[in-house]
RNA sequence: GGUUCGGUAGCUCAGCUGGUUAGAGCGCACGACUCAUAAUCGUGAGGUCGGGAGUUCAAGUCUCCCCCGAACCA
C-alpha cells in the first residue's frame, strides 16, 4: 500500500469554557481516533486544531470573569489543551486562533478577497451606546425580543423564541457592558464578503464532491437553494484580527473594529498548521498549497453538524474567492447531538458532563471507548449512566480485559511465565485465524469509511472471537492429558492479547500501550497487521517471559451510577 | 412556518440499489465450563419494522397522507 498524507482537522473548540462530552464525541474524539488508526496504516498523519477566540462570547466570558480577555484566552486555552491531553487527543498542534499567523493570513485572505472585487464596504446600522462611548455589536446588547416580548433577548439571538435577531431591532435596548440605556442607531461602515458572487462556483464544488455524507450535503444544499448572501466580517470589537488598508496600516474608519469570527476562525486550520511548522521545523505549505507539495493531500474534517455550513460554504468561499490554490476538504464527517435525558449538553446551562469531570471519575480510555461505541453518527445518541455503565464493563472489562488477564494468568501459572513453544496448530487455530483476518478487514474497512461505531462493534466482536476460541480450545482440559497440546492454545491467546491490543489502539490507546509494554511488544512491531501476513498467531518469542498486566478495567458499580446520577442530575428528564 | 433527517425486539442501534423463516450488543431465562475481574461459551424467549392508503408477483426497504421526535433556516 502506498504511503498517504492525511490532513485532519476538528471543528475548533469555543474558548469559552471547558467543552462537554457531547462538543469531544462530535469533533475532536472521532479525528484523534481517525488519525491514530491511519497513523497505524503508516500513512503520513497531520492532525491540526486550535481554540477559537475571538468573538463577543469570548469578551464577555472574560468581563464576567473579570480578566482580560488576553488573560482569560490564555487559561483557558491551557485549560482545553490540558483536558484534550488528558483524553489523548494526539494533535500534532493545538493551536490558538488568536496567534501573529492567524491574524496575518486573516489579513492577507482579506487583502485578496478585496483585489478580487469579493469585499466592499457598506455603510449599516449599528447599536451605539452613548454611556460606553462604543458601539455594541452582538450580545453586547441586549433588549425585548421583537417577535416574542423576552425582556433579556441578547442582541444576536433570542434564547426564548431561539430567533436570530438583529441588535438594532430590539425594543428597549441597553447595553451589556453598563446597563446604560442611552442608546442611539448610527451608521458605521463595515467590510462584506459578497458571498452572492461565489454562489455559482461553490455550487459547482459542493456537487461535485462525491466522499460527503448525506447530512453534510443536503445541509450545504440547503444554503445555496436559499441564496448565499453577502455578510458583514467585521465587528465593533477591540479582541480579534485588526483590519488593515491596503498600505498595512489601520485601515481608515476601522480602528475599532476587527475581523468577525466566523471569517477568522476556519483560517486558523491554516494558521495553526503554520503554527505547528514554526515550533517543529515542517512544511506546513506542502499540507496546504497545491502549487507547493499539497496535491495529493486527502484533506479530511471532523465537525459537529452545526458547523457545517462554514465548512462546506463559508469558508470555501473565502478558500475559492481568493483565487489562490489552497488545499481544499476532501471528506468530511459531520456529527449530530449526545443527548442527556431527554435534553441537550449545554455549556451555557452546565447541563452534563464535561471533559475535566469526566477525567476526575474515570480513566479516558472508558470514555473513548463509549463515545466512540455509541457515537452520534445516524443520528442524535443518548448518553446514558446505565447505557455507559453496560458499555464498560461488557465490552471492557468482561470481554478484553478479562480475556487479557485469564491467559496471561494462566500461563504465569503453567508455564512457568514464559511463552510456550511445544505443540502445532490444529483446526482450532485455523478457525481462529480465519475470524482474525476477516475482522481486521471490516475492522479497517470501518475505520477508512469513518464509521465509528461499526468499527467499536467489530473491535468487540474480535475480542468476543477470542473468548470463544479459548473455548474451543479449552487449554486447561488439555494440560491435564497433553501438555504440548494445551501450549499451543496458550501461545495462541497470548498472541490474540497483542493483537487485540494493536487493534484497539484507535479507541483506548493508552490500555492498549500498558498491555503491549507490559508483554514487551518493541514500539516497532505496533502498525496495523495485515491479514495477509503470514504466523500472525506465532508471532512472538517463543520461550519470552510473560507477565500478568494488573486489572485493566475496574468494574462501574451501582453505588457509583447511583452517586454520579446523584450528582450530575441525569435523572431529571 | 419552511426544509431535512429519524420513528425496527425491554434498552441502544444495524438493515446497500425492494425478494427465502427481520439482525447485533446489552438486559432476561436456561444450560455448559472452571483458566479468568461470579468473568467466559452455548441455547432460547421476544418485534403485525409509528399509523393509514397505494404501487408491485413481492415493501422495514418505493409513493402519498397523518402522528411523534430531532436538526437547520446564516
Amino acid at each position: 500500500m502506498s504511503k498517504r498524507r492525511i490532513l485532519i482537522t476538528s471543528a475548533l473548540p469555543y474558548i469559552n469554557g471547558i467543552k462537554h462530552l457531547g462538543n469531544l464525541a462530535g469533533s475532536m474524539l472521532p479525528a484523534d481516533v481517525y488519525a491514530r488508526f491511519q497513523r497505524l496504516q503508516g500513512h503520513d498523519v497531520l492532525y491540526i486544531c486550535a481554540t477559537d477566540e475571538h468573538g463577543t462570547p469570548a469578551e464577555l466570558a472574560a468581563q464576567a470573569a473579570e480578566m482580560s480577555v488576553r488573560a482569560y484566552c490564555d487559561e483557558q486555552h491551557d485549560i482545553q489543551r490540558a483536558a484534550g491531553e488528558g483524553f489523548s487527543l494526539s494533535y500534532d498542534w493545538f493551536g490558538r486562533s488568536s496567534s501573529d499567523e492567524n491574524k496575518a493570513l486573516t489579513q492577507h485572505f482579506a487583502r485578496v478577497l478585496e483585489e478580487k472585487g469579493l469585499i466592499e464596504e457598506r455603510v449599516s446600522q449599528q447599536v451605539y451606546s452613548v454611556d460606553d462611548g462604543r458601539f455594541l455589536p452582538d450580545r453586547y446588547v441586549e433588549g425585548t425580543c421583537p417577535h416574542c416580548d423576552y425582556e433579556k433577548a441578547r442582541g444576536d439571538q433570542c434564547d426564548n423564541c431561539g430567533r436570530l435577531l438583529d441588535p438594532v431591532d430590539l425594543k428597549n435596548p441597553y447595553s451589556a457592558v453598563s446597563g446604560g440605556t442611552n442608546i442611539e442607531i448610527r451608521d458605521t461602515a463595515h467590510l462584506f464578503l459578497l458571498q452572492s458572487k461565489m454562489q455559482d462556483t461553490i455550487r459547482e464544488w459542493v456537487e461535485a464532491s462525491k466522499d460527503w455524507p448525506q447530512l453534510a450535503r443536503s445541509i450545504a444544499l440547503k444554503w445555496l437553494d436559499e441564496g448565499l448572501r453577502d455578510r458583514a466580517i467585521t465587528r465593533d470589537l477591540k479582541w480579534g484580527v485588526p483590519v488593515l488598508g491596503a498600505d498595512g496600516n489601520p485601515r481608515p474608519g476601522f480602528e475599532d473594529k476587527v475581523f468577525y469570527v466566523w471569517f477568522d476562525a476556519p483560517v486558523e486550520y491554516i494558521a495553526a498548521t503554520e503554527e505547528w511548522a514554526t515550533a517543529t521545523g515542517g512544511d506546513w505549505e506542502s499540507w496546504w498549497r497545491t502549487d507547493k507539495g499539497a496535491g495529493d493531500v486527502e484533506y479530511v474534517e471532523f465537525m459537529g453538524k452545526d458547523n457545517v455550513a462554514f465548512h462546506t460554504v463559508s469558508f470555501p468561499v473565502t478558500i475559492f474567492g481568493s483565487g489562490e490554490p489552497w488545499k481544499t476538504v476532501d471528506k468530511l464527517k459531520a456529527f449530530n447531538w449526545v443527548t442527556w435525558y431527554g435534553g441537550k449538553f449545554s455549556t451555557s446551562q452546565k447541563r452534563g458532563v464535561f471533559m475535566d469531570q469526566a477525567l476526575d471519575l474515570l480513566p479516558a480510555d472508558y470514555w473513548r471507548w463509549y463515545l466512540m461505541a455509541n457515537a452520534p453518527e445516524g443520528s442524535d445518541a443518548a448518553f446514558t449512566w446505565e447505557g455507559f455503565q453496560a458499555a464498560i464493563n461488557s465490552d471492557l472489562a468482561n470481554v478484553l480485559g478479562n480475556f487479557v488477564n485469564r491467559i496471561t494468568k494462566y500461563t504465569v501459572s503453567k508455564f512457568d511465565g514464559a511463552l510456550p513453544a511445544a505443540g502445532t496448530p490444529g483446526e482450532d487455530e485455523a478457525w481462529m485465524e480465519g475470524e482474525l483476518k476477516a475482522s481486521l478487514t471490516r475492522i479497517a474497512d470501518h475505520y477508512e469509511a469513518m464509521e465509528f461505531r461499526k468499527a467499536a462493534a467489530e473491535t468487540r466482536a474480535l475480542w468476543a472471537a477470542g473468548n470463544e476460541y479459548l473455548t474451543r480450545a479449552e487449554p486447561w482440559v488439555k494440560y491435564k492429558t497433553d501438555v504440548d497440546a494445551a501450549a499451543v492454545g496458550v501461545r495462541t491467546g497470548l498472541n490474540l492479547v497483542v493483537l487485540f491490543a494493536i487493534v484497539a489502539q484507535p479507541l483506548i490507546p493508552n490500555t492498549a500501550k500498558s498491555i503491549l509494554d507490559t508483554i514487551g511488544v518493541p514500539d516497532g512491531n505496533r502498525k496495523w497487521p495485515s491479514p495477509d501476513d503470514k504466523g500472525l498467531l506465532d508471532a512472538l518469542p517463543h520461550g519470552m517471559p510473560i507477565q500478568a498486566p494488573p486489572v485493566l478495567f475496574q468494574k462501574i458499580e451501582d453505588a457509583m451510577v447511583a452517586e454520579w446520577t446523584e450528582r450530575f442530575g441525569g435523572e431529571e428528564s
